[in-house]
RNA sequence: GCCUGGGUAGCUCAGUCGGUAGAGCAGCGCAUUCGUAAUGCGCAGGUCAAGGGUUCGAAUCCCUUCCCAGGCUCCA
């Protein structure tokens, strides 16, 4: 019998017997990998484990404890759980069922109009551990088109897909189970049989470390002209372990969420009173914004920007001019009638105030670029379901600038630009980036396809030489213009969208504005809108999500806590404070009514950088005692102006106690 | 806007079968004076989100509205 070779991850050849299987290969390599194996990768596509090699086939075999294992595992078990419903809710239709980042969900549409509830969860989860027990094979059989309609007659959302397929649209992932002649399918029993691409594990024995974590809404197919499905999302791991440690993880985020922070450490809240989305700031966290604000005007004017201001108010017409009534009127709070039946508007956007400063008087070609920089508050009327915390609010401030230059000074204005924020981002203690380049959105953009390919040109090749990773978004741009945005990767290795760059040939012709060129002609100025911070609520949010509220110290709200050991210190308590008060310090006295472990530990959670003992010994050697956030051992004796002189580096540094 | 789950003291939460409101922390008062993460005692604190309904009786059951959370859609 003929034998063939194929090539293993290491680079060696194997040689089975003709006919051989991917579980043949990792049989012939030892029994532990034929136990744990549960597909593998031919040739870089994931396969079953009873796919027949060929000869020349470059094969590794998919564990438990890989990505694409944890992936296949996750897969396997949505069809347990679309099994599961099926078997709960006779003529429950099944639509689609995919993995997702650490985990997977199914959407389905329960027979007359059901909903879940969370109390269901419990009983699909035991109904899944009785497919899991029951071991059943996962078997890929391929079908013609015709076939397969026949198969799923009675499961309109998979009817849906396979008519995708056949027209040979199915493109993204959820719908690729076929090409336009074929699809394939996997039959657990006779009774469940779903539309799949594969791989799976050979056996629903194979797995059993899941949990199914919540349900919600969704849309069939994403759209909300849809009807709503009822989805349940869960997650698979190798092991008991793996899932633990992944639950571990969620209670972390949940730790570090600005909303628990932003109570516990007194900074803002949003009162009922208030209506949804909208914060009132506290003195803490007061502070904590006005110390960001702050820094970012002395870079700003550092980077040569002119401040303005503009009202939160306005006619309707600017935003007629601006293209925003016509593309964004649902996001923008109703307008209010005055004068004779004028209509004012809350500000959404800071732009069209800029572009009228720049229309106050005639430009030069001397004056570009002319860069206007405003922290301005806007209004944006948000759906009901979407604010969440600080990061997506209804009215919030921006640390907005407009640019206004030549096209000749575009390239080099961006390429400035990004080198400015990553810098700012950088002093703001984040370090990991990528960049992302959002083009033209498809039926609304306005502006020719010229300047749109230019724009767009423009944008990634500045994006390109600042040497970071990145990624396109097709379609994602504003209205008027592509735009280039930082990601920012943070502690707990999550990413958040903040500072943005959006080039903009539009509102300038929309507004017409010009400038006086070199040869006495009227010219169009580029625009390029830039938001750093994002808003500088979000920016605050991210921050302390990244720093779990341990503030490095020049954004901490309170600095230093001074306690004395007994009443009898607090004199001299107050006294370390006015010394570091006079250098601009932001310290604190807890008079000692309470005993001193009582006063420690509540300065500790508060996240307060250093507390500060003084006793008998400090107030004769004009010394104190230093106890830092993050360490265990407190410093005795540090004379108080070392002390200082310390403090004072650090907050330049932008530094904070955990790092020394 | 849609789906699911919530809303009890400033905060975190308990409250049985429908029988009329509880704890810890925080606050206030008094005592305590202490060298590195909780001193003791006492006091006060509530339209149980709001409104309506069922009931002899509602925090509890029903309806409406508001707000919050997790998703979906959206995000100039």
């Amino acid at each position: 019998m003929p034998d063939i070779e194929v090539l293993l991850p290491d680079g060696s050849a194997r040689t089975l017997p003709e006919g051989s299987t991917a579980h043949d290969l990792a049989a012939s390599i030892g029994p532990r990998l034929a136990a744990d194996a549960l597909a593998a990768m031919v040739d870089g596509v994931p396969r079953d484990l009873n796919t027949p090699l060929h000869t020349g086939s470059r094969v590794s075999i998919v564990t438990p404890a890989s990505d694409e294992g944890r992936d296949i595992l996750r897969h396997s078990t949505a069809h347990v759980l679309a099994q599961a419903v099926t078997r709960l809710w006779p003529g429950a239709k099944y639509a689609i069922g995919p993995t997702i980042r650490d985990g997977f969900y199914y959407d389905f549409a329960l027979p007359g109009g059901a909903h879940f509830s969370d109390d269901d969860l419990a009983r699909i989860e035991e109904m899944m551990r009785v497919i899991i027990g029951e071991d059943q094979p996962f078997v890929r059989h391929e079908h013609s088109i015709d076939d397969a309609l026949g198969l799923f007659r009675d499961q309109p959302y998979k009817l849906e897909i396979i008519e995708a397929v056949r027209r040979g649209e199915a493109d993204d992932e959820l719908d690729d189970v076929g090409d336009a002649t074929a699809v394939s399918t996997y039959e657990n029993s006779p009774s469940f049989r779903d539309l799949c691409r594969g791989p799976h594990v050979p056996s629903t024995g194979r797995l059993g470390h899941f949990a199914l974590t919540r349900v919600a809404g969704a849309y069939w197919r994403g759209d909300e002209h849809n009807e709503q499905l009822q989805r349940i999302y869960g997650t698979a791991f190798e092991s008991d372990d793996a899932l633990a440690a992944h639950l571990h993880q969620l209670a972390e985020a949940e730790r570090r969420d600005h909303r628990r922070l932003g109570q516990e450490l007194d900074l803002f809240s949003f009162p009922g009173e208030l209506g949804p989305g909208l914060a009132i700031f506290h003195p803490k966290g007061g502070t904590m914004r006005r110390v960001m604000e702050e820094y970012s005007r002395a870079r700003h004017v550092a980077g040569d920007y002119e401040f303005v201001y503009s009202p939160h108010i306005t006619k309707a017409d600017l935003f007629e001019t601006s293209g925003h009534l016509q593309w964004f009127a649902e996001g923008m709070y109703p307008p209010m009638e005055l004068d004779e039946g004028q209509r004012y508007y809350l500000k959404p956007m800071n732009c069209p105030f800029h572009v009228l400063i720049f229309k106050s008087r005639q430009r030069s070609y001397r004056e570009l670029p002319l860069r206007l920089f405003e922290f301005g508050s806007v209004y944006r009327y948000e759906k009901s379901g979407v604010v969440h915390g600080l990061t997506r609010v209804r009215g919030m401030t921006q640390d907005d600038a407009h640019i206004f230059c030549t096209r000749e000074q575009m390239g080099e204005e961006l390429s400035n630009l990004l080198t400015f924020v990553l810098n700012l981002l950088r002093d703001f203690g984040l370090r990991e980036f990528y960049l992302e380049l959002s083009t033209r959105p498809p039926g609304k953009a306005v502006g020719t396809d010229e300047e749109w390919a230019e724009a767009e040109a423009t944008l990634a090749s500045v994006a390109e030489a600042a040497g970071l990773a990145l990624v396109r978004d097709e379609g994602g741009g504003a209205f008027y213009g592509p735009k280039i945005s930082v990601q920012v990767g943070d502690a707990i290795g999550r990413t958040h969208q903040l500072s943005t760059i959006q080039l903009d040939f539009q509102t300038p012709q929309r507004f017409d504005a010009t400038f006086v060129g070199a040869d006495n002609a009227r010219q169009r100025p580029i625009m390029i809108h830039r938001a750093l911070f994002g808003s500088v609520e979000r920016m605050m949010a991210i921050l302390i999500e990244h720093y779990a509220g341990a503030m490095p110290t020049w954004l901490s709200p309170d600095q230093v806590r001074v306690l004395g050991v007994r009443d009898a210190h607090d004199e001299y308590a107050r006294e370390v404070v006015r010394v570091l008060r006079a250098d601009g310090v932001r310290a604190s006295v807890e008079a000692a009514d309470e005993p001193l472990g009582a006063r420690i530990r509540r300065a500790k959670m508060e996240k307060i950088p250093y507390v500060v003992v003084v006793g008998d010994q400090d107030v004769s050697a004009r010394s104190v005692g230093v106890n830092a956030r993050g360490s265990n051992d407190p410093e005795r004796g540090v004379p108080l102006d070392d002390f200082r002189r310390r403090l004072l580096d650090q907050i330049a540094a932008h530094g904070s106690p955990e790092d020394d």
